[in-house]
RNA sequence: GCCCCCAUCGACUAGCGGUCCAGGUCGCGGCCCUUUCAAGGCCGUAGCGCGGGUUCGAAUCCCGCUGGGGGCACCA
């Protein structure tokens, strides 16, 4: 029997992050068990909302590598087939129909258990289940009879989702039981809390992927970031490979507690993915996520200036704080400090050749000749030349800021 | 109110009765390196929620308490 499991979201928005995490597990678990990953939408209407959600939901999960294996399906078109159903289950006397709606009939007695693959065994007496609204007098199924019955008809093997179905998850073993379905083996993976302990939320901070995705973060960070969200391989691990975590990934082994998301850890980890790239790497990903955000910087010049930035940021994103200034006028003046200022402009002013090795050693005779410790010297200099007192290395920013705009920039600084 | 679930450093976790006076990672603190910021190196900080059992022995098993979470819809 080959693996098939299947990601459900709901078109009500943005892709919510911890979702998406529900969404990795299931995609890591089809890819190592060689199985299947469906796209099910749980749709009960057709507006213009949920085609544009339909599109944000695909290109969030295309971001992130997490792959559907078959044409995504919606829960809209399989209204009557669960309205078919539901009339059978009524002549059948399972179900029977209330103020024009149609009631499941749950059984009285006895309990309702599986054995969950992160939970354990769990056991739900029958007599706390109400009878279930299969279809509401509008004629539309309900979600807790339309879900079991797609999981039904798409075979899915096993049910990977949000520690908040299991209370829904008797009522929708009773319907499959009832209508002669095979079980699927279910697996609740808990929620993610934001720091304060409560479900991740947005005064938390970025919850929407498109969010973490304008931040700069990259994909595989993230999916390396969010396998390691209630799970762990072993206790030492934590840098892994989306190949690596497709292997190593075991259901058996998500935690049954709730995680935090810790936005510190996600900076740490996604610098840590930054810096393992190439520099030309680096420098692609720099080009491209500044042409999504709408800055028409030169490329050639961004290329450049990225092994000056890659081991110094956490986030693509930072990018144009930290350099900003190859691109855009400062305009600041260093009061007290104008005389290294002003020496640093003589000093440069008809230096050659103008590299960042002889730029250096300029600049330090003219700290060593004012007496000036490298620390003291260099500051006003960077404030001049790049407007803060945060930038990349001086002198490579200054070889590649250029004689001209670097003088210029030195000049009205001492004014 | 009624059900159900969860509980190891601030965070993510390893641990599945002795090998743990609890290990790794982030964070935090200190030192080194250093033109700023980072990165890197070294050192350090900090935890088994509480109370009862079971056992020769418990972070590990059981019960209670406390704390937190989720559910109880003609929402998904």
């Amino acid at each position: 029997m080959t693996v098939r499991v299947r990601m459900a979201p709901s078109p009500t928005g943005f892709l919510h992050i911890g979702g998406v995490r529900t969404f990795l597990f299931n995609w890591l678990y089809a890819r190592q068990q060689g199985g299947r990953n469906l796209l099910r939408i749980e749709n009960t209407d057709t507006s213009r909302e949920v085609a544009e959600a339909f599109d944000q939901i695909k290109d969030s999960l295309s971001w992130l590598g997490i792959e559907w294996d078959e044409e995504p399906t919606f829960q809209l078109d399989r209204i009557g087939d669960c309205r078919r159903v539901a009339e059978q289950l009524v002549s059948d006397g399972r179900a029977y129909e209330d103020e024009g709606a149609i009631r499941f009939r749950m059984p009285d007695e006895g309990v309702t258990a599986w054995d969950d693959v992160v939970r354990g065994r769990v056991e739900v007496p029958n007599e706390t289940i109400e009878d279930l609204v299969l279809v509401r007098s509008d004629g539309r199924p309900t979600y807790n009879f339309a879900s079991p019955m797609e999981d039904v008809w798409d075979r899915i093997t096993h049910v990977i989702r949000g520690d908040d179905h299991i209370s829904n998850t008797p009522k929708q073993i009773n319907i499959i039981r009832a209508v002669g379905g095979d079980l699927p083996v279910y697996a609740h993976v808990p929620n993610i809390f934001g720091a304060d302990g409560k479900k991740l939320s947005k005064r938390h901070g970025a919850v929407g992927v498109d969010e973490f995705r304008d931040a700069g973060y990259l994909p595989e960070a993230m999916v390396n970031f969010l396998a390691l969200l209630g799970w762990a391989p072993d206790g030492e691990t934590t840098i892994m490979s989306r190949d690596e975590l497709v292997r190593r990934f075991s259901l058996e082994r998500v935690s049954s507690s709730p995680a935090q998301f810790d936005y510190a850890k996600l900076d740490w980890m996604n610098g840590v993915y930054l810096r393992a790239l190439s520099t030309d790497a680096f420098a692609d990903r720099l080009v491209i996520w500044l042409g999504e955000h709408g800055y028409e910087w030169d490329a050639e010049l961004v290329r450049r200036a990225a092994p000056l930035v890659q081991e110094k940021i956490a986030r693509l994103g930072e990018f144009p704080g930290f350099a900003g200034f190859l691109f855009e006028d400062v305009d600041v003046s260093v009061d007290g400090d104008a005389e290294v200022v002003r020496a640093a402009r003589d000093a440069l002013a008809d230096l050659e050749p103008f590299t960042a090795e002889s730029i250096e050693a300029a600049l330090r005779g003219v700290v060593d000749r004012l007496g000036l410790k490298p620390r003291q010297g260099f500051q006003p200099i960077r404030v001049a030349v790049t407007g803060s007192t945060v930038s990349p290395g001086l002198f490579e920013s200054i070889e590649l800021l250029g004689r001209e705009t670097t003088l210029s920039r030195l000049a009205s600084a001492a004014r």
